[in-house]
DNA sequence: CTGAATGTTCAGTAATCATTGAACAAACTA
DNA sequence: TAGTTTGTTCAATGATTACTGAACATTCAG
């Protein structure tokens, strides 16, 4: 006969509100329908979601599993993917063997990045059109040339904003400093 | 026995250098491969990537499916969903039963709208996140109000971008007046 | 060493989504 | 009216993708 030890797996939704669990589990799966509209699994942004308001903001491998219902290997897969893509980090405790994941600081940011990124690919997609229209009349580049032309501009532009959002982040925790974090 | 008449349908791509369509459904193919990287069907980026290169500008439903190799039934699915993203419009010359399709002018800021769209579900998501943790440890709220505060941001801060551009637009075309067209 | 705990990999499956092709509709021609 | 052209809808297929679960590592405890 097997026992198996899981209260302190079950501990992180059962120590709350019992009205609690539901609702957070729906906040867990619209996340994971977003995610799958932006083109990503659906059960990275369910780990994303529970990592938004779990506590704590520390979660294990196998409290993911168990919350999320979901098989380890699908964890250990999706987990992996929000790692490389800048949305998580992974945490491990001195003298703990296991790893915990939080939301990555700043993980927006990294989105940003990435939006920047495909912007660039579609620029650079209209001028691949571009050398195959340079011939053609001038009427006919014009819709190459617009989709060329703002996404250039946006290329140019996002990192300002990204850099502006730093800096006016910056400014608002030194005239605030931490006093979030006492309470 | 029948005989089809399909000599209007390939006059597109045959009337050109013959080395110019090996290139031009390559590009084709990248364009429908970045719209699937986006999250829309790769179909639907096919024809938007030859409407972005063919001559005339505007192409018929039955032209679509000759070149695209895609029955009609697929066409028509796809227009739609361009048409109703807002990425081409359907253009019907008088006197004629079929219908044309072309890329739309301001086709992207069109697309930027829809980002600014996602953006502002994320921030709700936000918020709503905020609410279930409204009684947590102010250090727990954090990771939320980060994520809500930065999409609050974009949201500000992307329409207005969007104008810039269209001014700086208007301004170029007026100091250089249709001069493209001429040639 | 053995056994337990923690993770990863990967083959197989389940589910989802794009695409086809046939049936249908509408609008014009003769 | 019947026949042709043009386009849409939708059930069925095919292809792709997410997910599971079992086998395999690795590391620590005894």
């Amino acid at each position: 006969m097997i026992v198996l030890e899981l209260s302190n797996v079950k501990s992180s939704v059962e120590a709350l509100n019992p009205e609690q669990p539901f609702e957070q589990m729906h906040f867990v799966e619209e996340v994971g329908l977003m995610f799958e509209m932006v083109g990503l699994p659906r059960m990275s942004g369910r780990i994303f979601g529970w990592l938004l308001i779990s506590n704590p903001a520390q979660q294990s491998h196998a409290a993911l599993a168990e919350i999320l219902q979901a098989s380890k290997g699908s964890i250990s897969t999706m987990t992996r993917l929000l790692i490389q893509i800048g949305l998580i980090e992974r945490v491990s405790l001195p003298g703990e063997r296991r790893d915990y994941f939080q939301i990555k600081p700043h993980a927006w940011s990294q989105m940003t990045k990435q939006r920047i990124a495909q912007i660039a690919a579609f620029r650079q997609l209209a001028e691949k059109g571009l050398t195959l229209l340079e011939d053609a009349p001038p009427h006919l580049q014009k819709r190459l040339q617009e989709m060329r032309d703002i996404h250039a501009f946006l290329e140019r532009e996002l990192p300002l904003l990204d850099e502006r959002w730093e800096l006016e982040q910056r400014s608002l925790h030194q005239s605030n400093p931490e006093r979030l974090s006492q309470s």
